[in-house]
This record gives C-alpha cells, sequence and structure tokens, in this order.
RNA sequence: GGCGGCGUAGCCAAGUGGCUAAGGCGACGGUCUGCAAAACCGUUAUUCGGCGGUUCAAUUCCGCCCGCCGCCUCCA
C-alpha cells in the first residue's frame, strides 16, 4: 500500500507500527454549526480510508475527536445566550445525523476536549518542565523558537512566518510565532482549574494530548484536511514530540479542499453549503459518490452540473444492482448453466485486482469507482445477452458489488443487504395510489389506449415517479423531486 | 513576497517514458419498446495549456512561458 505523507512529500509504502494493526487519527469538526461540505469530504475521505485498512484485514483503531471548547463556540453561545457545553453538546448530536446520512461510520472512539482536561494540563506542565513553553499572565504559550524542528510538516521556516505572525490584543507572547497551550478565562469563560489558574486549553493541545492517550506515541496516521497543516498539525507535532522527544505520527495524510463554483468554500463568501441542507436535496449516497469522485488531495469543486451528473451515474448503479436482483428473483435463472457470457466469473476477478490496485495506490478512489462502473457493464451485458444466467455468477457479482461497496461506503448496508434508497413516497396511501394508477394503465395499455396510458405516465413523472415497462412487470423509481414534509412542493 | 498544487475530449475525471490515453455525465446512430424509460451495441481526445530541452521514444522527465487555484490569520 502506498500512502502520500506529506511530512516527506511523496508516496511510501505504508509499513504499520505494529503488524496487522493501524491507529489512525483524524480532526474532526469544531461543534459551533452543522458540517459543512468541506467537512463532509474529510469525514468521507478518512472513513473510506479506514474501511479499506479493514478490507486488507488491519485491525484499525479510528479516533475522531470533537472540539467542543473554542472560542468560535463561546462566541456563538453568547450570540444565541446559551451554555456553551449545551450548544457544543447539540452541534455534536447534530454531526451524527449528518455523518449518518454520508453513511460514515463512528469513530472508535470520539473523545471530545472537555472531558480531557487533566490530561491537557499534564501534557502542558511537561513542556513548561521542558521549558518549551512560559505561563505569562495567567495564559501559557508553546516557544516555537525552541523546537527546532518546527515547520518541518509544513515546509515553513520559522524565519518565512514571521512576516505573517501577529499579536493579538491582551496576549503576552514573548514571540509572535509562539501559539496558546491554555488560556486564563475571562469573565463568562468556560473554566477548568489549572497549574496557571482558571482557563481552558488552547486549540491544538487537545489533539496532542488525546492522541496520545488513545494511540499512543509514535501512531501510524494521522489525518484531516489540507488547511489543517499549518499551523494545526505543526503545532501539534511541535507540542507533541516536545513533550515526548520521539515522532508523534508516522503519515500525516490530507485532504483538499471542497470548492464551489470554483471558489473557495468561506464564510466571508456566503458560500458555505451545509450538509443539513445539501441531503434535504441529494441523496447522502450520491454526495458520497460525488466527493469520492477524484483522487483526496486534488481540489473538488461542487457545482449542479457535477453533482446532476454523479446523481445520474449513481442510478446506473443501482440500476445494475437491480437488474442483478431481478434476475436472480426470476424464472429464468439457472443453477446449472455453464457462465455462458465467455467468462464473467473470470472477469470478477480481475475487477477485485484492478480495485484493490486502485486503493493500494494512495486511496486512489476515483479509479476504485471505475472499476465498479465496470463491474455494472460487465452484469449489465451479461444479463442482456445470455438467456439463461447462471444463478452462482450473479450472486457473485452481488457479493462483489458487496465487498466494494464495504470500503467505498456509497450504500448503506442492512444485514448484508445494500439499500439502494429509501424508496419510499411518504406513506401507505402513496404506495396503494401509485399502485392503482399503474394498474389502470395496464389495463389502458393492454386496450391500446395509449393517450390515458401515456398520460398517467407523463403524469406521474412530473410527480417524480418514473415508470419502466419490462416484459414481465411495471418497475417504478423515483426521480429528482423532494417533497420536504408538511411545507408543500420545492422544486429542486 | 515565501511555500505548494493544478491545466487530459462538450463537462467531470483516472493515468502511463513506448503496446487501443480508464471510468462517469452529455451528445449522436442502432437494437429493444405501442411510444418511452432502462439495458445492450457502436461513434464521440491521431491527442494530453504553449515553447524549447533530455531520450531511439514524452502527455508522462527537465527548463522557461501563459493561465487557474490554495496555504502563509480561524477554517475540513
Amino acid at each position: 500500500m502506498e500512502i502520500f505523507n506529506t511530512l516527506t512529500g511523496r508516496k511510501e509504502t505504508f509499513r504499520p507500527r505494529e503488524p496487522g494493526k493501524v491507529g489512525i487519527y483524524v480532526c474532526g469538526p469544531t461543534t459551533y454549526n452543522f458540517i459543512h461540505l468541506g467537512n463532509a469530504r474529510a469525514l468521507v475521505v478518512f472513513d473510506t480510508i479506514r474501511r479499506y485498512f479493514l478490507y486488507r484485514g488491519y485491525q484499525v483503531s479510528y479516533v475522531q475527536n470533537f472540539t467542543d471548547v473554542d472560542d468560535k463556540i463561546i462566541n456563538r453561545a453568547r450570540a444565541e445566550g446559551m451554555d456553551p457545553a449545551v450548544l457544543a453538546a447539540r452541534y455534536v448530536d447534530e454531526y451524527f445525523v449528518d455523518a449518518d446520512a454520508l453513511n460514515v461510520r463512528r469513530a472508535d472512539v470520539h473523545p471530545k476536549a472537555s472531558n480531557h482536561i487533566p490530561e491537557i494540563i499534564e501534557l502542558i506542565q511537561t513542556l513548561v518542565d521542558r521549558e518549551l513553553a512560559y505561563e505569562a499572565g495567567g495564559d501559557v504559550y508553546f516557544a516555537v523558537r525552541k523546537f527546532t524542528d518546527y515547520g518541518k510538516l509544513s515546509k515553513r521556516s520559522v524565519d518565512d512566518l514571521r512576516a505573517g505572525a501577529r499579536v493579538e490584543v491582551g496576549e503576552q507572547k514573548h514571540d509572535p510565532l509562539d501559539f496558546a497551550l491554555w488560556k486564563a478565562a475571562k469573565p463568562g469563560e468556560p473554566r477548568w482549574d489549572s497549574p496557571w489558574g482558571p482557563g481552558r486549553p488552547g486549540w491544538h493541545i487537545e489533539c496532542s494530548a488525546m492522541a496520545q492517550k488513545y494511540l499512543g506515541v509514535g501512531f501510524d496516521i494521522h489525518g484531516g484536511g489540507a488547511d489543517l497543516i499549518f499551523p494545526h498539525h505543526e503545532n501539534e507535532i511541535a507540542q507533541s514530540e516536545g513533550a515526548t522527544g520521539r515522532p508523534f505520527a508516522r503519515y500525516w495524510v490530507h485532504n483538499g479542499f471542497v470548492t464551489i463554483r470554483e471558489e473557495k468554500m468561506s464564510k466571508s463568501l456566503g458560500n458555505v453549503s451545509l450538509m443539513r441542507e445539501l441531503t434535504r436535496i441529494h441523496p447522502g449516497a450520491a454526495l458520497r459518490l460525488f466527493l469520492l469522485s477524484n483522487h483526496y488531495r486534488s481540489p473538488l469543486d461542487f457545482n449542479q452540473e457535477s453533482m446532476d451528473a454523479g446523481v445520474r451515474s449513481l442510478e446506473r448503479l443501482k440500476t445494475s444492482i437491480n437488474l442483478v436482483r431481478e434476475a436472480l428473483e426470476s424464472r429464468r435463472v439457472r443453477e446449472n448453466t455453464p457462465d455462458d457470457a465467455g467468462g464473467l466469473a473470470a472477469a470478477l476477478d480481475q475487477l477485485r485486482t484492478r480495485f484493490e490496485a486502485a486503493m493500494d495506490d494512495d486511496f486512489n478512489t476515483a479509479l476504485a469507482q471505475a472499476v465498479l462502473f465496470d463491474l455494472a457493464g460487465e452484469v449489465n451485458g451479461y444479463l442482456h445477452h445470455s438467456e439463461r444466467p447462471n444463478r452462482g455468477v450473479l450472486q457473485k457479482v452481488l457479493d462483489l458489488f458487496t465487498v466494494f461497496n464495504n470500503v467505498l461506503g456509497i450504500f448503506p448496508e442492512r444485514e448484508g443487504w445494500l439499500v439502494l434508497e429509501a424508496e419510499s413516497l411518504g406513506g401507505e396511501l402513496s404506495h396503494r395510489l401509485l399502485d392503482l394508477l399503474i394498474a389502470v394503465r395496464q389495463d389502458a395499455r393492454r386496450r391500446k389506449d395509449f393517450a390515458t396510458a401515456d398520460r398517467i405516465r407523463d403524469g406521474l413523472r412530473e410527480l417524480g415517479v418514473t415508470l419502466e415497462d419490462t416484459a414481465e412487470s411495471v418497475r417504478w423509481k423515483k426521480t429528482g423531486h423532494q417533497w420536504p414534509e408538511g411545507n408543500g412542493r420545492s422544486t429542486t
């Protein structure tokens, strides 16, 4: 397995700290709002990486924190007249709603800064004892210039950084480059007792403390968005390696940004896309497919065209899986016919090899997706050309879809069965009405009253239900339109 | 200014020092269909931003130029 390591700037063969085991720490969101598309990309990328290690048989320890003590939380809580802890807890809950929509699995541990104050204080104390940190007016700062390796991750020299560094009002840094490990509490702010007086941890220190606690020193993979390289991860390295004298993490993995219509997504541009909005409009599976549609280190542009293409390509996968399922249930399937498509079974082995090669090469999910589409193409062709498809080979196809999906996580899985979508029309009555309309239309078709038949089909299409006539039955599927509860009609 | 990335068909997007430059979306033609839809078959980059260089051979390596983007401040 080859992984691009930000620390060395190149792809390296992955060698775990302990054979058969891999420890991964990913920086999770600061819980002051719903997560946005950029957060979602990081989540999905690292969830997929984790899944691939599991596929490869590793025992994975996957840790993703929540930053629940932070200026942004305090400010927002103040603005809303809420207790910061309550606000943070609320958005932790909301995080899971969005993560679930993207089929992102729970981490093995989801540590929160607020639950690790003693560990944080202990780590700061170690840094103070080693004279890499100093107290000033109730704050504690890390002395960047005393850590000689500073800048090794972001490839910056301390002198380059000097120009950009600034000192906020009220800070008492000895050097503008220094950063806060501990912030003295101002009136009305959350506070914990410490050897330096009441206060709260700075942003970077929590990750050092929690990663070390759950994964130990020198764990395998530390991940996050590329914007965390500097200063967050650089500072984590300084703190952790300063305190232990040993390498903090072995492979640093960073995902690229999401842009929106070619612009960086940011608050100031007002173009932040919250997942809560997006999942209302698009199926989670389509969003996940889109998020994995290019290499994780490249920028990914979100726009209507790309998303539409994602939705349609998802349809292709669903259709194929459904065709296989239908065939397996149909009368034409045979137990003992030879694999008469000229080697579908052999093709499956090749596809699996290609899939692994793609993922082995720095988690090339775009290539891995192509394998999924090739699988769809292979089996569609087989079903089209074979009068008597072989049950065994079709089952293998379904199994392979499941194996691939287990890594890419596009469709949720329930008891080994891929859930392609919630085929819900919003109630039992709707389903019965639809069945009735389809039956009436079938009668019309038998009478060759195609005007009526087409009127029903066209009308349903406008309502977001597409009918497909097959030799044996009529299929329907939901397309496009969403029907939010209670609020009437919404056009996407 | 410092650091880093990108430029492949109408769009999205993999990729490689030389065998037919993946895959998806779209478009076009055909099969199927009452007509559709879906599916299938076929077509859709003699060419990989431009100019040089290295090489028997470059889209792939190097240099320069043009264009785009990100980080250097909180940010996935």
